[in-house]
DNA sequence: AAGTGGACCTGCTAGC
DNA sequence: TGCTAGCAGGTCCACT
């Protein structure tokens, strides 16, 4: 589900309302993808600070370290002073004097990870190989240009991999693409600078639109208070393969790359 | 170093 | 109606 505009509004959805809460309970459900690396308990008593993002993960100081937040494939926030007994895809709750944090996760690829830092073990390593985040002043199209130098996987690739820029996922990286007028397949070594700077305004551009949007909710993503997001009605090729381009009336198309659909217009987007 | 493919896990949908 | 294959918003790791 998550990419950077819903991890964004979900932050923005509680962290203001959870900074200065205590701790006063923690249960786990089901494993998720890691362990969360201390015991529940040591939890008890901490208070929260304001939750910050990198990339896709949500960074929850805690007493003297704080919980590192990722959400998956599936996975969503809920932060309400009431909250239902936990059903079976509840796999993380954090009780706190404000609040109940509460993770669900179907898939259970998200994680909730204890470090005693940002900047330190197993926080650190989480985060070392993420690029610049996109609306990064250095996140330019002369650094696009340069990072993308003699690597020869397709731009899509290059995009979703997020050791040059973090955010665009699936969707947005199809999106972006689109807007830039790229071909996904596209060497990505080959790209010229002008197109490189085409590109890295079209990932602002999306990445922003979403976020007006308050995200893209295809299934099931919901904000901490449980709103949906409404970018998917706005999408102009992700999920539309055999449909209409909108601005040229070609047939979208789908193909895989590196295991992932990726959607394009064959005509608007070119090598 | 960079690229590729498998792994993790569950739910939903389309098709037979 | 019921089963099955295929697909889904992410990313880490092992291997070439």
């Amino acid at each position: 589900m998550p990419e950077l505009p819903e991890v964004e509004v979900t932050r923005r959805s509680f962290a203001q309302r959870i900074a200065g809460a205590r701790v006063t309970g923690v249960r786990l459900g089901k494993p998720l993808r890691w362990p969360i690396g201390c015991a529940p308990d040591a939890l008890l008593g901490l208070v929260a600070g304001e939750t910050t993002r990198r990339g896709k993960y949500l960074w929850l100081p805690l007493g003297p370290g704080g919980l590192l937040l990722h959400l998956g494939m599936s996975g969503s926030l809920a932060f309400a002073q009431d909250v239902a007994a936990p059903g079976p895809h509840d796999h993380f709750d954090l009780v706190t004097t404000r609040g109940t944090l509460r993770l669900t996760d179907p898939r259970r690829f998200g994680a909730v990870v204890w470090s005693p830092a940002l900047d330190q073990a197993p926080a650190a390593r989480l985060l070392a190989n993420l690029g610049y985040e996109p609306f990064d002043a250095r996140f330019t199209g002369a650094y696009l240009h340069a990072r993308l130098r003699g690597r020869s996987v397709a731009i899509k690739q290059a995009l979703l991999a997020g050791d040059i820029v973090v955010g665009a996922g699936n969707i947005y990286a199809c999106e972006a693409l689109l807007l830039a007028g790229i071909d996904p397949r596209t060497v990505a070594g080959k790209l010229s600078k002008p197109r490189c700077e085409r590109l890295a305004a079209s990932v602002r551009q999306v990445l922003n639109e979403a976020l007006q949007a308050g995200g893209t909710t295809l299934r099931d993503f919901k904000d901490s208070h449980g709103v949906a997001g409404s970018f998917q009605l706005q999408a102009q090729v992700y999920g539309r393969a055999g449909e209409a381009c909108r601005r040229c009336a070609a047939t979208i198309k789908r193909i895989v790359q590196g295991q992932r659909s990726t959607y394009f217009c064959p005509r608007c987007q070119t090598r």
